[in-house]
DNA sequence: CGGGCGATACCCT
DNA sequence: GGGTATCGCCCGA
């Protein structure tokens, strides 16, 4: 027999939209240790992200408006809007808020837990398994994210994507610091890492 | 392993 | 035409 007081192992849970219907600066600090699952198995721990808060964010690129290029961060939460960026890089927001609010999170590192293999191949220029994930960009490349997965559900799965949870809880007292590789807003500390995980892009 | 800098194309002014 | 929610090369430790 089993050990009585262990804890049944529990399924991966996809988180359901309500969790993406809230401001991106509350959703952010929440999405840390949740999962960003491939349909073909790859999958990582969420451990850092930012929030882009729409009108409200001078950083954000809704901030003016909307345009073809951020048309689905401006869409239902829940999706995730891919775009491109210094000429050759893919980078993925999971789309908060209500529809036309023009939030999201994006996600800036991964510790990477499944698809190893795949990853290292996807990216041969990591020098180590640290550096397959620690950063926006290189997070897509290492799950195989472009701007075909742009607007794609993470609830329906349908997309290919998912982001669930398999019970580890976020920090529980997140500290925000300052956002990454902008220029304006710089005072708004709305990006979040997990202390101490090596896969984090900037300590 | 970390700092400095060039690449690169797309969107917006 | 300017600036970019970045990365990887090169070089020195």
């Amino acid at each position: 027999m089993g050990y009585p007081h262990t804890p049944a192992p529990r399924p991966n849970q996809v988180l359901p939209r309500p969790f993406y219907q809230r401001p991106a600066h509350l959703v952010a600090p929440d999405l840390l240790n949740k999962i960003l699952l491939a349909a073909d198995g790859l999958s990582g721990r969420i451990v850092e992200v930012e929030a882009y808060c729409g009108a409200v964010d001078a950083a954000a690129h809704t901030f003016r408006g909307k345009t073809p290029r951020n048309a689905t961060m401006f869409g239902p939460a829940g999706h995730m809007y891919v775009y491109f960026t210094y000429g050759m890089h893919w980078c993925c927001n999971a789309v908060c808020a209500d529809e036309g609010d023009g939030q999201g999170v994006l996600l800036r590192a991964l510790e990477p837990m499944t698809g190893l293999y795949a990853m290292r191949a996807a990216r041969p220029r990591a020098r180590r398994d640290r550096e397959l994930c620690s950063g926006p960009a290189r997070l897509t490349q290492a799950m195989g994210i472009t701007g075909a997965q742009d607007g794609i559900d993470l609830v329906s799965a349908r997309g290919g994507f998912t982001i669930v949870s398999d019970g580890v809880p976020p920090p529980t007292n997140p500290v925000g610091h300052a956002r990454v590789g902008i220029s304006r807003a710089q005072d708004r500390l709305w990006r979040w890492y997990v202390e101490g995980s090596e896969h984090v892009s900037r300590r």
